[in-house]
DNA sequence: GATGAATGAGAGTTCATTCAT
DNA sequence: GATGAATGAACTCTCATTCAT
């Protein structure tokens, strides 16, 4: 599973000419651009740190951008993977009992995938609000389809009277946002890579069902 | 309140030595970081868009992060108001009697003062990871001290049997979570300034304390 | 009349504020644009040479193509000045007897004006076939307007049986071929600040109007 | 007698090994140079013009300045060809009447010439200032070459008092000039391939002759 | 012979900052 | 206090050239 979430491997296997230097300037500019932001972040270091000559970078990504752009838009098919109809599917047709057991399975499947590609992931944070090439696919592409998929999970969990019968947008985005602010405020406040995420993430993943558990007051 | 929550008053106000041109500096610090970015945004624009010469900002702040830092450091300030011993006493000494009505307190009382200063809370959160000087006193004065008041009224509902019996440090970040959540998930993929933002606010509320009802099953 | 032709004055004079470092970058890049080309000559040569620091160039002028229109483009103004319609008129006015008399003061005129900003007109030629935004004003307000107004003159001259009765096109394609073939050949091949030139000039303006002669064979 | 002139054909059959690579790389350079100067087309935009490898044109020619060299020498040669001894000595066992008939023969042989190799020639006059190793060769074997075989034509109707008595230079440089100044007029102005040139030429020719018809009033 | 990845010097340009006025 | 010309370091990006394959 690792391997299959691994955006390093996605991104460097699926094109079968990458150079060990593109491998090298790939990790170089991530670990940099998560640590000091993109903007604040020289080719002439990515450069440095990745043991290549600067031009060389250019040869590769024709510009900066590019360069981000490679990196980060990956990260929106892979956060979509789950949704994708098949896999929604499947998930209706061998349903879970419920909505805490398809939460659950959701989480941890994504967890994984938060793991490994952590910085990957703060750089597309950070970087989302400034780059309409980046922000305007993600609204549409994730954030719409996700919506739209995740609404129909809901409606059938609300059909069968397990959650709370609030607007699905209301839910989703309660759901959502737990999760991603779960995340946020790791990279935000502490990056730590230390901690007891698994037990963390359990007692979320309590909250957010209890939070949408069927009102009977 | 609106003043009393505004920081371009806390900021002007405070120091009465503020010149007109510096008001303006401040002012289009503020509406470029937040759109563009810190790093991303040149002296050359902020002067520019402020009317003033570039030799004018370095006048008044020492260096751009200078600049930077005089927009942001209130806000801690200002985030923590609330929870300023002698507020949280008046809240124990005339105590709302449920944890919902104490939440929407808060809320209300934070809502107003992120509508007011959305700009600079959107630069605050985007810097926060880069800027050390910036993130260890958010950590040691804002998150620590928050958190202990916080943890304390937790108790308080704990111990009158109305919220869930979780480790205080589980139900504040949950609560933040779900709050902060809602506020990037506006800032990054929204950015809008339209939308029935109180019913939503709302309705996050409900699900917060809905998601904190002490089980009972 | 020196100071009337000379494209630094103008170019200086013209508008007020022009600082002594802007002046100096001005006689740098017209020194080097003309010896090496436009495309071979650094702004960091230009800046050593001007005494200069890099950036400053760009504070005068916003792209080192902006440099070269800046010192260019005045050409235009001063190729077309003798043919304005006021100073036509007055050649008309007061006309010479001859063709040969007009062409003399004409040339004549423009001697100095060559002599004083050979440089720029060097430039100015080996440039405008790669510069649309200086070619295309070129056509259209110096040949353009020039051969209207030339047009008028070869008539008048035409009409009193002075000069050949070819379409006046031609006339002024040999005569302008002429002068500016000579001016060409000395820049291009020779580039010689010494010889003869007054004495050139003068064969060249009598075969020029040698090869008008009307025909009477 | 295009075949003779191409400067293409030229090239490429003197020296037998020229592969097809070379021939595109060739023919790439020169459109490219002729369209937006040498200094400003870089080896990489030649080579994908060409269809081959960055590499592929260093393989041929050791530098840029080679390739340029390579396209540009041959010009000379061909230049100054009509005028080399035996020709010249050809024009003079059948001698050509009248100067008139003698320029004609000229010109028509070097039109076709400039037309099949307009674009080098336009290279040539473009980078020959630029470029001592293009200059000094061009003064010392074409200018001053075909000045003496030309000066001697120019005695020899003198001497028959078909032309006029000014100093050979002076008329060499008149009729050069004309030439010349046509040409450049074309390629600086029009970079027309329309028109009716041989008309045009024509006249050109005729007013040459007539500037050069000896004084007789 | 041909490739194209790699280079590092240097291109034009922007930057935060200084300082004389 | 305010200016804006000046700076030079640093930026992104391009260049001609090399060389292992």
């Amino acid at each position: 599973m690792s391997e299959e979430n691994n955006i390093f491997d996605y991104l460097l296997n699926e094109n079968e000419k990458v150079t060990e230097k593109q491998r090298r300037i790939i990790e170089a500019a991530v670990e940099m651009f998560a640590e000091n932001g993109y903007a604040a972040t020289s080719t002439n270091q990515i450069a440095k740190r990745a043991g290549v000559a600067e031009g060389t970078i250019f040869r590769h990504y024709q510009t900066k951008k590019d360069l981000l752009l490679n990196i980060v838009s990956p990260m929106m098919a892979k956060i979509i993977a789950p949704f994708v109809i098949k896999d929604v599917h499947k998930i209706m047709d061998t349903p879970y009992e419920r909505y805490e057991d398809f939460l659950r399975a959701i989480i941890l499947n994504r967890q994984e995938f938060f793991k490994t590609n952590i910085n990957v992931f703060k750089i597309f944070i950070q970087e989302i609000p400034f780059h309409p090439e980046l922000k305007e696919p993600f609204i549409e592409h994730v954030v719409k389809k996700v919506s739209e998929k995740f609404a129909l999970v809901v409606q059938h969990y609300q059909e069968r009277g397990q959650i709370i019968n609030l607007p699905p947008k209301a839910v989703i985005r309660f759901t959502m946002t737990v999760i991603i602010g779960y995340i946020i405020s790791q990279h935000v406040i502490f990056s730590e890579k230390d901690g007891n995420h698994e037990e963390e993430i359990e007692q979320t993943i309590q909250l957010i069902m209890h939070g949408l558990h069927p009102k009977e007051h």
